[in-house]
DNA sequence: TTATATTTTTAGATAAGTCTAAATTTGAAT
DNA sequence: ATTCAAATTTAGACTTATCTAAAAATATAA
């Protein structure tokens, strides 16, 4: 069994290759998990004798199939135990991700296939991202950024780019929640924040908190 | 904070402390622990240094309130995530104790204290044990084993002695659990075992089956 | 009480994961 | 194309938790 030290690499990487397509850079890893690079340069010769990524010295990393599978399923885990966490002890969804941290590692596929159905078999994490079913399958929404949306239309807010406590707090302060409708009234270019409708309040809401929402359409 | 493996010692030298007044050995530790004495004694002089143990050469130890804290709080831990494991995913009494180990060390006193509530603040754990409360206080019950009751005398289950899976499937295979009557009908003094009935029906016990099984009577 | 068996400790080694400091490679800019 | 900065790797060291083998202390039994 991968050591909690093998599952936190690999799920770095496998998030940090989400975002740069041709692979996890040495220092983007360093930095995601607060270590030093010269300890992630010797990690990943471990990793890649391991065969859990593929790793030739001064490159990117990428997952083999096997880190990938640890990955998904550390992830599963994490955003399960993030449903449970705000669905049944009432913590809210800026609060559960270090615990999620340390639950992820729990390592049991029974205890999480049990868990998601006492879940209601969720398929979304109380930020929105997608819960990887049991075989690792990734169901993404289509959804985008805020800042797609042009002046007059509309959608339904579904997740989150940015999960950090103080964005999350920010839109608690705004009354800004998963399923809320969020109607474009004007784009300002100066500044290029919008002014919008939501639960029947008008707000102007930044240019960056627009990049950092994600809205379903009606297709 | 303490790592999972101090934690572990912890927790264990509470337990033998339970059975031997004197405190625990170092080989009774080595033994529960499935480490070697010499990583017990070389650990002993740590968690001395560290004030959690009082421990002198060659005698056994003691735990320090500091230690017994955490020890109990692992405890508290273990216990109330058995319960969730019974009453919210449905595992049986028997399967829930490895689960429970690495739960346990999951730090964080909201959780727990959540959890707790969640679960309707159970005083006891599946097979019986009390639940500490959060100030690290101990209700035990006063309960005997089903050896100290004499014919015609019956008491109810409260908890049994021996966890191990295998008595806890012997005792689902003759349907008693927690809570049932069982009246004593006879004694037999060849193999000290006894003729019971629970739960409508009559069965033959075991001297070791009745040392074993906690029962309380009415007072 | 003396010999023997058991328990415990010491000494030295190993593996995992981390660090700092120095060396090397890559890549960007003149 | 050369230089310099940034990124990466290597080398050597440290910590925690473990082991085996050997030594020392304690407990037991004749």
């Amino acid at each position: 069994m991968a050591s909690f030290t093998v599952e936190n690499y690999l799920k770095t990487i496998f998030q940090l290759s989400l975002k740069a397509e041709n692979g996890a850079s040495t220092n983007a890893i360093s930095e995601a998990l607060g270590t030093k690079a010269a300890t992630v340069s010797d990690m990943l010769k471990k990793l890649d004798a391991q065969e859990l990524i593929t790793y030739k010295k001064y490159q990117a990393v990428k997952l083999t199939n096997a880190g990938r599978d640890i990955a998904v399923n550390i992830i599963r885990k994490h955003r399960l135990w993030e449903v449970f966490l705000v669905e049944k002890l009432d913590f809210k969804w800026d609060e559960v991700h270090d615990l999620a941290e340390e639950l992820e590692h729990i390592d049991s596929a029974e205890l999480v296939n049990r868990l998601e159905g006492f879940l209601n078999n969720p398929k979304f994490d109380p930020h929105g991202d997608p819960i990887p079913d049991r075989d690792g399958n990734i169901h993404r929404l289509n959804q985008s950024p805020l800042t797609e949306l042009k002046s007059g239309e509309s959608g339904y807010v579904t997740g989150v780019k940015d999960s950090s406590r103080e964005f999350l707090q920010f839109l608690d302060a705004q009354n800004i929640h998963l399923g809320n409708k969020i109607e474009i009234v004007e784009i300002f270019e100066y500044d290029k924040s919008r002014t919008v409708i939501t639960g029947g309040k008008t707000l102007s809401l930044s240019n960056q908190v627009c990049k950092n929402l994600y809205v379903k359409t009606e297709n």
